[in-house]
DNA sequence: CTTTTTTCGGGGGAAAATCCCCTTTTTCGG
DNA sequence: CCGAAAAAGGGGATTTTCCCCCGAAAAAAG
């Protein structure tokens, strides 16, 4: 029986077009291909062809790759994931794989690796590049704590990123000028931060703030 | 005879995948599977059969897609070009079309669009989505001047996308202070914002700064 | 019902950033 | 060589930011 896979990617030139790829595979036939997971979820519930692989973009609209693959994880375990993005971003590949992801690819790999990928994680379970692997092992090692924001930081996170000072922060909030700062400290002291443009260079890497 | 087309992409997966899809339609053949600017250059230099139809990404290292179809334009004007992107960003389309781009696809878009849009640009010469048309208009009817900005002022502009101070990029800049507060005024002025959270965004949206 | 933690608010001073008006030096086309 | 323009530097005042300190109220935990 041949492997069925699932292709989920926004960019629908780009799933179309692997798709197209994985069916000069033998032994794989694409089942389906969705703009989102919530498309995924949705082919899941009405379908009875269920894809044994998924190949998923990271970043997409409406429902990630990774709310997307937790999801999976928990409703339909036998399913494998493997996650392509264009970015080798150690901690968004750190939540892919926690997420349970088998493999993590970049886009701008080979057609000969996605297929030995492909093979892998039907075969062995999983498909870790060098690169994943190094990313692996260093997060055991230095298990860094996770830096958790409060929703009122990032609301003032949000607001740093805009030319208001502030004074002007604190009358949006509907605080006293004097909480913001606390605020602000207190994202300095966590984010390991000097100053304002600290802040947004950290809002903007982290994907608070969308410039 | 059939049309030849050069895909160039750095994100191979993608490229490839776009390459087999062309190669779906009739009178289309794929001559050429390049990683950027620099590499398609090198096969026009060294291979007799040269695409009539550029696939470009705009976004690429080593030489991007604004780049390379100036580089197209000026010495091999009969090569059209449909760039590729993931955003819709409007000076990045005036850019390309300005280069000499016949046309500007999202990565999103059906087969059956870039199928239209490929014979379009041989048989019409171009291929404009809605979103470009308007575009285009708009551009027309206010012809917003550029701004330019001066080597030492994206120099600076960079630098303040850091937790530095003033005092001390005036020292990497090897420059007085007063000097460099002269370089914030002249583009607060140019590009109309009010501080340096501003100066930032600019940068960032601009890709002056990439963080 | 206490105790602790979180949230909110504040004082005051030093440093940095912002703003306006001005001079000297360098560069460059005519 | 000269004059204009651009680049570099400056004085000084005001506002904003940064960085310590502190206390009260509210919420959560015991």
């Amino acid at each position: 029986m041949k492997n069925r896979v699932a292709v989920v990617d926004d960019h629908t030139l780009l799933s179309e077009a692997i798709a197209g790829l994985v069916r000069q595979f033998p032994d794989f036939e694409v089942v389906a291909v969705c703009k989102n997971g919530k498309e995924l979820l949705n082919y899941l519930k009405n379908s009875k062809k269920h894809p044994n692989i998924v190949l998923m973009d990271v970043n997409m609209p409406v429902m990630n790759g990774i709310e997307t693959t937790l999801a999976l994880s928990k409703d339909f375990p036998e399913i494998k994931v493997i996650a392509l993005s264009i970015e080798e971003d150690e901690q968004i590949i750190l939540k892919m794989i926690r997420a349970g992801a088998k493999g993590y690819l970049l886009k701008d790999t080979q057609k000969e690796v996605l297929k030995q990928a492909l093979i892998d994680v039907e075969k062995v379970g999983f498909y870790h590049t060098n690169t994943v692997k190094k990313i692996l092992k260093s997060a055991e090692n230095n298990p860094k704590k996770e830096i958790i924001l409060k929703e009122r930081e990032i609301e003032f996170l949000k607001l740093a990123c805009t030319e208001m000072t502030y004074k002007e922060i604190a009358d949006v909030m509907c605080l006293s000028p004097k909480t913001v700062e606390g605020y602000r400290e207190a994202l300095f002291q966590k984010l390991n931060v000097k100053n304002r443009t600290g802040l947004v260079l950290y809002a903007i890497k982290n994907n608070i703030f969308i410039p």
